[in-house]
DNA sequence: CACCCCATTGATATCGTTGTCAAAGAACAT
DNA sequence: ATGTTCTTTGACAACGATATCAATGGGGTG
């Protein structure tokens, strides 16, 4: 019994395809005739059937996220703010988890999205740094948005963070606690995100005339265990550093581990700095000193302008830069 | 250019509902007649376009899990088994977060469904213990499966864990480890999980002769934040008890917090037991000694029954209880 | 006034399935 | 052989929207 078009036309005294071309904000509508529509569709509560939609339109009105294994509160906090940001909009979401280390990527993903008649991706990363995985993408036509994109290429659809600056703001925050014995833990390579930490990291030491120590410059992966692993390497060193940044929370989290393994007190032995802000980060003690994004937002904004080219509304919503937080918590101590 | 039924009829010289009747696996159909047709299916690779089959049969093929803010984690697990679930079935999902507690829930919900055509729901606690709420869906025939459900209704289709079993097991084996003093931090009173944790808790203490103290029994909600303020509370008691057993990790990790901030060390001051096996169970140092449920695993059994109810084959795949499995970590001492 | 143009509107075909119903043929009983 | 029932099949309508294209009418131009 839902009311259908014909209900509304019925209502309105006008035909079908009017009340069509009003809901669809077509041009060339009386201004009298859409104001009448418009009160019929309200007053019978109409909304249009999305399997009727998308049969005839070819469209699916549903997006892709698609994403490979980054950790579950970034995850949930991507997928929250693009279903706040698909609401009201007639956008749905699906969600396809893939494995960018795979020769069928992106043979996968195409026939996923032509299976699904998928109307637009947003892609995270890694597998927004895949430059050949985002150009068969475009030489499929198939539209996507980026969230941290490796080049900020004009051209595309993305959201991007300032990665940069924040490392280098955090690592100066380091250095004006007194640490000169800084450590770094790199993230996952193939992550841009991880060389733009690193870059801010050293130009931030370099500028503060300290100089670089590899011994206390590790690799690791953003696991949990990738900074464990570190932190046991890089407290068998003869010196050990004052204060070590990783490139993410999970990260310092396991180097605090190490750290209180070995017997030593965070921040009392070790200062110590993470990035994200991720819910880990203020549930072990002493809670991290780490770098806010703005995830969710940036999510929402990646749907939104990706929404906003299907419906011819391009110039209204654009890519964007977004600003991180620096948050000093206690396990940064003053030397 | 999509390949459609008339394609595979034409190609297998038989009409067009033939080709319908052996792809949605109807009775009546000649054997012979059926092979010839996958044959033909398979060869042109047709897949159903799902508007088209959604429009006419009005099912959406569309399940929705509804959930109101439970920890990430736990979200994420329970979504990538209804995903793994749905693959390969021709359904797919969409997430719902909502708010218990609104005196619109009811409406709200029946609204959604109704406005998207859901055709089921997949419900987690703390909404599963809203026996009014649960009503309601029935009236309006609404299907339905329950991820941990208050009561096991034989009629409802819903999957369950042992959580008292599981809340005995593990109080029984911190009594084992020698503790008689051991404080409990109880569940969001709103999930019955917590009725079933701390009951299987009190029946544990009780049968090993240990007698209930309320000052070491705090009620919590499943925060990382309620757990660290019952930390606070106990701690400041005259006595402290050698053990607490809190009804999730995420509270558990909030104790340890609180007694690390007042120069306890755990477990040489204090053993500590936590739920669920979360990340931060062993992301933090010690890690936690706690109950595994398979919650991905059930998450997934969950849609299938609920699947199987809308394929007709409701006998093969029935309500199930899962079992949890006891991890002891470090965080546990002998005394 | 005749003409054309453009904005507005509607009749009808169409998207790719499933539902209805009737027809054809096989099988069985009388 | 005839009638009855059951299995198998197909022709055609229908789902609820959008697309195409033609019709209508008001306004401007010469």
């Amino acid at each position: 019994m839902a009311v259908t078009i014909k209900d509304v036309s019925k209502d309105a005294v006008v035909s079908i395809k009017t009340v069509s071309r009003v809901i669809n904000n077509e041009a060339n509508v009386a201004e009298a005739t859409k104001k009448k529509v418009l009160a019929s569709v309200k007053k019978l509560g109409f909304k249009p059937n999305k399997s009727a939609q998308s049969l005839r339109s070819k469209k699916s009105y549903m997006l892709a996220l698609l994403y490979d294994n980054p950790n579950k509160s970034y995850l949930a906090d991507v997928q929250s703010g693009i279903f706040n940001a698909c609401k009201n909009t007639g956008y749905n979401l699906v969600i396809q988890e893939c494995d960018y280390k795979s020769n069928k990527l992106k043979t996968d993903i195409i026939k996923f999205v032509e299976d699904f008649k998928i109307d637009g991706l947003i892609v995270t990363p890694p597998l927004s740094d895949m430059e050949d995985f985002l150009k068969e993408l475009e030489d499929h036509q198939v539209d996507y948005s980026i969230i941290a994109p490796s080049t900020m290429n004009p051209e595309s659809l993305y959201v991007s963070s300032n990665d940069y600056e924040a490392a280098y703001a955090l690592t100066s925050e380091i250095i004006k606690h007194g640490h000169k014995d800084i450590g770094f833990i790199k993230g996952h390579p193939k992550h841009s995100a991880s060389h733009m930490r690193f870059n801010g990291y050293l130009d931030a030491i370099k500028n503060h005339g300290i100089k670089r120590n590899d011994q206390w410059i590790k690799q690791g992966n953003f696991s949990f265990k990738s900074g464990f692993d570190a932190g046991v390497d890089i407290f068998h060193s003869a010196k050990i550093p004052t204060a070590i940044f990783a490139s993410n929370d999970s990260m310092a989290a396991g180097i605090m581990k190490s750290a209180q393994m070995k017997g030593m007190q965070v921040p009392q032995d070790l200062s110590l700095a993470g990035f994200d802000d991720s819910p880990i980060a203020h549930q072990i003690w002493p809670a991290l000193t780490t770098v806010k994004q703005p995830v969710e937002k940036m999510a929402a904004h990646a749907a939104k302008i990706l929404i906003a080219r299907f419906d011819g509304l391009a110039e209204k919503t654009k890519s964007k830069e977004f600003k991180s937080e620096l948050i000093v918590r206690e396990s940064l101590k003053s030397l």
